[in-house]
RNA sequence: GGUCGCGUGGCCGAGGGGCUUAGGCACCGGUCUGCAAAACCGGUUACGGCGGUUCGAAUCCGCCCGCGACCUCCA
């Protein structure tokens, strides 16, 4: 592979060539759920980005160690009126254990990740495991002193660290800028200015989650557990860290500033993020009446939806968008995704059923250096689908003889196929029935055999009526000049 | 209000100063077919608005309109 990948790095807002610190090796860091509840489109996007520069870093040849969190612990609630623990909130209205809300959750986001075909990372830290790592951290920061304490919270010192290094610069903010704008909010007067953000939070009485420290017995900061999960499965710095563009401010403008106190040093080397979801053209949000789980499209059960959409549906439409372009769904869009996803499955099918000729029609090697520019181009996956479908029409061709491919360019255009569908993007047939579909298959194929005979004799009617009623029993048949060819209807 | 980003044909979605017919879906015509489906071939519909820079702008600049993210304890 000559070329070189290149990734827009959100610091510079530039592409740059993409050079682990220490190849082979790659370490990738993601922000992942809090599991307060079930995943919808808002996590999906992400997983699937992420899983798709998994992927390709690993078919590239690196070893990739990938660490993405689960954030169980420390978070409040904005809309609520005491700052109480987010899930530890949710636990008192269900009447459990909070690390009970988090462990379900979590083992329904794997569920819905899997079924999306999205690789697990190597290393899941949960922020409830790493108090201590977390409280080191604070420590060290308060050592190099960029943090104090006050009435038991320990708070960063923005200004002091913007004196010696640009906070803010991630997201394009500065501090004076932050001080106009920062709203008046309760218990501001611990802080020694309004933007100063917590290392250690001391937590009330009635707070579930909470655990003892030098400072008081409480919870970790937000921004901390990234930074302290990081640097303990990566080191520092590492190489990438990804997320939703969401998050840049202020949660990645914190860890930037977390991590350069403690360790004296930026942590990143290049940032990446991802654009939002919207619902036909809307933010997605409760209060709009658009916010869709995962679930709810597997199952088609939402009033904005006509139907279900299966999980590789979901994920070859977000593909479809360049991963920092904002991803409209809609009904509509998805069924035209889905009609796209088919075709481009079919091809793969076909692939193997081939017949050599002369000479190709396609100049394969061309196709696979497109392929890869594409990917290289920051993974743009909507050229990489262009050249793909152009793929496609070539096997359809070669298929229905109007066109011809070489015996040794058969090998090729399945290893482009495996490589690029399968391996990097990740798109596969979900399994539909395997098992004991094989009599079904053979009784299908019968039935089909006594139809040809029909044809033979021009009885039509019989024909057609074998074919109508298959079709009610979701068996789709279609004549070929040799016969026939059938395939079982999705859902 | 501030910062950043976006606005492409019926829908989705790349590209990004002249030449990409990008691609998918839909629609129309054709080939094939007993018919149909699929596939293949061909076709239609573009660059939010107004100015400016330029020999030339969808692509650069300005303003306007519309949309979105963030603006400190909500990943």
């Amino acid at each position: 592979m000559e070329q070189a990948l290149y990734i827009h790095n959100s610091l510079t807002r530039k592409n740059e060539k993409f050079e682990p610190r220490r190849p082979p090796y790659v370490g990738l860091y993601v922000c992942g759920p809090t599991v307060y509840g079930e995943a919808h489109l808002g996590h999906a996007r992400p997983a699937v980005t992420f899983d798709l520069l998994h992927r390709y870093l690993l078919h590239l040849g690196y070893r990739v160690r990938y660490v993405r969190n689960i954030t169980d612990v420390g978070h409040l609630e904005s809309d609520a009126d005491q700052g109480e623990d987010k899930i530890a909130k949710k636990a008192r209205l269900e009447k459990v254990e909070p690390m009970e809300i988090a462990e379900h959750y979590t083992r329904s986001y794997h569920h819905n990740m899997d079924q999306m075909n999205v690789l697990r990372p190597n290393i899941e830290p949960r922020a409830s495991g790493h108090i201590i790592e977390q409280q080191q951290m604070v420590k060290k920061i308060l050592e190099k002193g960029y943090g104090y304490v006050s009435n038991g919270s320990v708070y960063f010192d923005v200004e002091k660290y913007n004196r010696e290094h640009n906070y803010g610069k991630l997201s394009g903010r500065n501090i004076e800028e932050l001080r106009s704008n920062t709203r008046e909010l309760e218990g501001q007067e611990e802080k020694k200015n309004p933007f100063d953000f917590a290392l250690w939070k001391k937590a009330s009485p009635e707070h579930i989650m909470q655990w003892p420290s030098p400072w008081s017995d409480g919870f970790p900061g937000w921004h901390l557990e990234c930074s302290a999960m990081s640097t303990k499965y990566l080191g520092h710095p590492f190489d990438i860290h990804g997320g939703g563009m969401d998050l840049i401010f202020p949660h990645h403008d914190c860890e930037i500033a977390q991590s350069t106190a403690a360790e004296g040093e930026e942590s990143v080397r290049y940032w990446m993020h991802n654009n939002m979801v919207t619902i036909a053209g809307q933010k997605m949000g409760k209060s709009l009446h658009n916010f869709i789980t995962l679930n709810q499209f597997f199952s088609g059960d939402h009033e904005l939806l006509d139907k279900a959409f299966s999980p590789m549906t979901i994920r070859f439409f977000t593909l479809q968008a360049h991963y920092r372009s904002p991803l409209d769904f809609s009904s509509e869009a998805l069924q035209a995704a889905e009609k796209g996803l088919e075709k481009l499955l079919k091809a793969g099918e076909i692939i193997d059923q081939l017949k050599p000729g002369q000479q190709s029609d396609m100049d394969l090697d061309q196709l696979e250096r497109d392929c890869y520019q594409a990917m290289n181009d920051d993974m743009n996956t909507p050229v990489l689908f262009s050249r793909l479908f152009e793929m496609v029409r070539f096997v359809n061709s070669v298929h229905q003889k109007q066109a011809t491919i070489h015996r040794d360019d058969i090998d090729k255009l399945r290893g482009i196929y495996q490589h690029f569908v399968q391996d990097i993007l990740g798109l596969e047939r979900e399994s539909q029935q395997e098992e004991g579909s094989r009599l079904t298959s053979e009784l299908i194929e019968m039935i089909l055999h006594i139809r040809l005979e029909a044809k033979k004799n021009k009885d039509f009617d019989t024909a057609d009526k074998i074919r109508d009623r298959l079709k009610e029993l979701g068996v789709i048949v279609k004549d070929t000049k040799e016969g026939f060819e059938w395939e079982i209807e999705n859902e």
